[in-house]
DNA sequence: TCTTGACTTGAAGTCGACTTCAACCCGTAG
DNA sequence: CTACGGGTTGAAGTCGACTTCAAGTCAAGA
């Protein structure tokens, strides 16, 4: 196949593919009159990096998946279990986040909002008080 | 307050507070030698501007949030229920990696995984087949 | 006077994951 | 022969939110 064909057939863009060649994601194909050509092999090996890339790893844990010493199990469950610690950090704080939002005030302006979030902060209460949002 | 003062006070850097003035966050304050000079409503600004970066507001929904016309609490209303709603999705995103990273196969190595991957899909199997994760 | 420390500016650099661009090459169909 | 639709390369651009840099200004203290 040539990069066309394998763009076409993983819905990924040559130069995505080109580009993952580059940070050494996939091994460089042989040549066919200065052409890269591949093999089916490079179809599952994208279709795995689209899968680590649905679950949240960069492209530098991917290529720790991939190129890591070990069994490919124990480098997953290395990677994996660092992610999972991640994301659920980035629900907690988006969580966090939905909560803020949700708080309501009657300020005025964003002034008045400005001075009770310094004087909340002033204070240091932490639980939830009727700080402004706005 | 020179613009170190107000970077001490408020936590930020003064590379960022000048930052936030180019960007029209920040009104142009006085100057006096020509070095910035503010007075103590620019802490209140800044400390609505953080509140609401802790809410997940681009610096560009918080220009709307600032300078858009209206009622600051309908300004507000309308940023956050857009906030809100993309916020969601970024949770159930989320959810979704966590729930692809726990799944777990038996692939000897992620040529294999890749293997299945593209049958499931193949297949059209959306809902949780024992499709590899690694 | 000289030094120090804080400030000034515009331009450029950073991070990640690509995309876009310009300029070129290659094989085939008409 | 030439046009066309691929492919090739390295360099530069993109996005957001800043930071860093170089070179210069300013006021106060020794």
């Amino acid at each position: 196949m040539t990069i066309g064909q394998v763009a076409k057939r993983s819905g990924l863009r040559a130069s995505a593919i080109r580009y993952y060649e580059r940070v050494g994601l996939l091994p460089k194909p042989a040549r066919s009159g200065g052409q890269r050509r591949y093999d089916s092999s490079v179809l599952r090996r994208l279709a795995v990096l689209e899968r680590a890339k649905n679950c949240g790893f960069t492209l530098d844990e991917v290529r720790q998946l991939f190129n890591d010493q070990g069994r490919p199990s124990e480098r997953w469950e290395r990677v994996a279990r660092k992610k999972i610690v991640e994301l659920d950090a980035l629900m907690e704080r988006i969580r966090g986040m939905r909560e803020l939002i949700e708080r309501r005030c009657a300020c005025a302006d964003f002034d008045e909002c400005g001075r009770r979030i310094l004087v909340a902060q002033a204070s240091g209460l932490r639980g939830k008080p009727e700080a402004c949002p706005t």
